[in-house]
DNA sequence: TACTCGCACTAGAGCGCGCTAGTAGAGCGC
DNA sequence: GCGCTCTACTAGCGCGCTCTAGTGCGAGTA
C-alpha cells in the first residue's frame, strides 16, 4: 500500500480511500492510484482490513457436505450477501469434522453472523452461539435459542404429501423420520396428525431413520425382510428427505419392488436430486433461493440493528408430483 | 487478550505463548491462562494472528456447487490439512459467481495455497495464479501452467469402461464429452483410441456436452429424436461424468428405453450419486480421498519448500460395474 | 478584505496479535 | 564469590490496513 502511495505520489490514506470507494479523492487521482496498484499487483489484505475496521462484514455459513439441499441454499446465499455488501465464508461439517468445529473455524475468522444450514446442535449450544454472534438457523427450529429461524412450512408440506397419497388410495403409509435432523420433529408430528385426520391412525408407523441414503437403504431392506416374513409391505413411504427417499428407492427396486406400481415414495426438499431419478421423485418443494435470501437478510438486519429481536420466517411448501407416486395397488385399498 | 493477561496476572506475551502452544510457560500458568480465557470467552482473532505472523497457514479451496465429486474431495481435504497444521477456507463457484470471483475471495483472505477442484479456467489464468500463490489443480491438467496437478488416470479409466462395454457385445458406443470440463480432453482422446483399438473406428461418435445433468438429458433427447427419425439408437453411452450419465438415464427411461436391456450407460467419478440409482450406476472410480490428500500434500510441501517444482500425481482408476451396463441387444451385435 | 465552506488530501493512532530481544531469578560448578 | 546456563516471563515494535482529526487551498459570501 505504501508502495502504491509513493508511486502514485499520494499518501497511504488516499490509497485507502480509493480502495474503499469512498468520496474524498478526485477522479483523476483515483484512476492514477488504481492504475499504479494494478501495475505492481497490489490488492488490499483482507485480514488487515478487517482488523483495522473492527468489523468483518463477513457471514459464516456452516453446511454439511453431501447435503445437496445445502448446496442449493449456498447458491442463494452468495448473491444476496453480495448485494448487501457482505462477504461469505463457508465451513463444512463432515465425517470427522463436527459441526462445532466448523463453527469454531468461522468464529475464529471473526464472522459477524452465522448461518447454520440444517444444524443438529442442541438448544443450549445454539443459544450460546446466538449470544456470541448473530445466528440464523435454517431448516432447524429451536425456539428456546436466541437465533433467527428460516424454515419451510413443514406441517403443510407433509399434509400435502399425505393428502396426495391418500387420494391415490394409499392406507398403509409409513414415515421414515430424520432422527434429530432439521425439521424431523415437525414432519413426524404432521405425519401422525395426517394419519389421524384420514382415520388411518391404526396404520400409522414411524420408522426411525436419518437424512442419508444409507438410512433409506437400511429401511428399505428392513421392509423387504418383513415382507419375506409374511408381513405386508406398505404401499407408500414418506421419507424424511430426498436422500433418504433415494435410498428407499434403490433398496426397493433392487428387491424387485416396482415404483410406483407396487410402492409410492415421496421425498422432502426438492433438492437437486429429485430431478435426477429417471422417473422423477415426488417430493415437497422448499424454496431454497427464498430461504437463503431470508437467512441472509435476517442476519444483516440484526447486525445493523442489534436491538432487533430474532425472528422466524416460515416459507410456503409445495408438493411436486413426479414419477415415484402412483395409485395404491388395488389389493391394498 | 489484554484482559486475559491481566486477569491471569501475566503479560500478553505469555498469553500468546500459551495459545500458540509454545514452550516458555509453566504448566501451572498455562492452565490458569486457559481457564481465564474460557471464562471471559476469549479466542484468538484469526485476522490479527495472520497479520502479525505474516503467514496465514490457510489453504483456499475453490469448488463448484452441485458437483458432488467436489464434496467428496472436500471431505478428504479437511483432515489432511488439519494433520499438517493448515486451515481450510472454502469458496464456491456457482451460477452468477464465477470461478475467478471465488478465487479472488480466497486470495483476499490471504490463502497461501489454492486448491482448485475441477477448474475450467484458461491456461494463462491458471499460470498467473500459479505464480501468485502455490496452486494445485485437481482433475484438470494444464501442463503449460505453473501449478501442481492431481488427477486420476483418465486414459485407463476410459479404457477399462470401453473394454467392459465391448466385451458385453456393444459396438455402437457413443461418448458424451465434458466440453472444456476437467479431464474431458483426455477422456475424449481415450475414447477415440479405444474405438480404434477395437476396430470400431467407423462407429465412433463424440457428442459435445457438459458435466451436468441437463447436458445428459439434452443428449438423451437428441438420441431419442434421432431414433424417431429412423436412425439406430446407440447401444451404449459413455458419459463425461456421473451427473451427465444420470441425465441420460433419466431422459432415456422417460423415453421408454430400458436400461440396461436396451441401452448401457457408464458414468465417470463414482461420486456419491453413483450409489443412488436404484440399479446402481456403472462408473469409473476415482479415489477422492487419495486425490484430496495428494492435493493438500503438494500444496503444503511446496509452501514449505518454495524452490520445489510443481508436480503431478496420476492416481489409479478402477471400473465399478453396477446395474446400468449389460449385454448389448442381440440385434445390434 | 475577512470570513466561511467544501474539496482534496495527510498525519498518525490503533486494530489484536506474533515475535525478538531482553530481564530476573534459580541452580550449578569451580 | 563469580560466571554460566536454563527456565519463566515481559517490553514493545510492527504486521497492513481504517479512521479521526486535522491542513491547505480556491471559490463563494458578507
Amino acid at each position: 500500500m505504501a508502495d502504491v502511495a509513493e508511486k502514485a505520489g499520494v499518501s497511504r490514506a488516499l490509497v485507502s480511500i480509493v480502495f474503499r470507494n469512498q468520496p474524498g479523492a478526485s477522479e483523476e487521482t483515483r484512476q492514477r492510484v488504481l492504475r499504479v496498484a494494478d501495475e505492481i499487483g497490489y490488492r488490499p489484505d483482507n485480514a488487515a482490513r478487517l482488523l483495522a475496521r473492527g468489523r468483518s462484514r463477513t457471514i459464516g455459513v456452516m453446511f454439511t457436505v453431501h447435503q445437496t439441499f445445502h448446496t442449493d441454499l449456498i447458491e442463494g446465499i452468495y448473491p444476496e450477501a453480495e448485494r448487501l455488501g457482505y462477504d461469505v465464508l463457508l465451513s463444512a461439517a463432515a465425517e470427522g469434522r463436527s459441526e462445532a468445529k466448523a463453527v469454531e473455524a468461522l468464529l475464529a475468522h471473526r464472522c459477524e453472523a452465522l448461518i447454520l444450514l440444517g444444524s443438529d446442535a442442541e438448544a443450549a449450544y445454539l443459544d450460546e452461539l446466538g449470544r456470541r454472534a448473530v445466528t440464523v438457523s435454517v431448516s432447524r427450529r429451536v425456539p428456546q435459542a436466541r437465533v433467527d429461524f428460516v424454515h419451510s412450512a413443514e406441517g403443510k408440506g407433509v399434509r400435502l404429501a399425505m393428502d396426495h397419497l391418500v387420494e391415490l388410495g394409499h392406507r398403509r403409509i409409513v414415515h421414515i423420520d430424520g432422527g434429530r435432523g432439521p425439521g424431523s420433529a415437525e414432519r413426524r408430528r404432521a405425519y401422525r396428525a395426517a394419519m389421524r385426520r384420514h382415520g388411518l391412525e391404526s396404520e400409522a408407523r414411524v420408522i426411525p431413520g436419518e437424512h442419508t441414503e444409507e438410512s433409506g437403504i437400511e429401511t428399505g431392506r428392513l421392509l423387504l425382510a418383513e415382507r419375506d416374513q409374511g408381513l405386508p409391505l406398505p404401499t407408500a413411504v414418506l421419507a424424511g428427505n430426498d436422500r433418504c427417499a433415494m435410498g428407499v428407492l434403490m433398496a426397493m427396486t433392487r428387491g424387485g419392488v416396482e415404483v410406483p406400481r407396487d410402492l409410492s415414495v415421496v421425498g422432502y426438499d426438492d433438492s437437486h436430486l429429485s430431478h435426477l431419478m429417471p422417473i422423477g421423485l415426488t417430493t415437497v418443494r422448499q424454496d431454497a433461493r427464498l430461504m437463503a435470501e431470508y437467512a441472509v437478510r435476517f442476519a444483516v438486519e440484526r447486525l445493523e440493528k442489534p436491538e432487533l429481536e430474532p425472528r422466524e420466517a416460515v416459507l410456503d411448501s409445495k408438493l411436486v408430483v413426479r414419477g415415484t407416486s402412483g395409485p395404491a395397488p388395488e389389493a391394498a385399498r
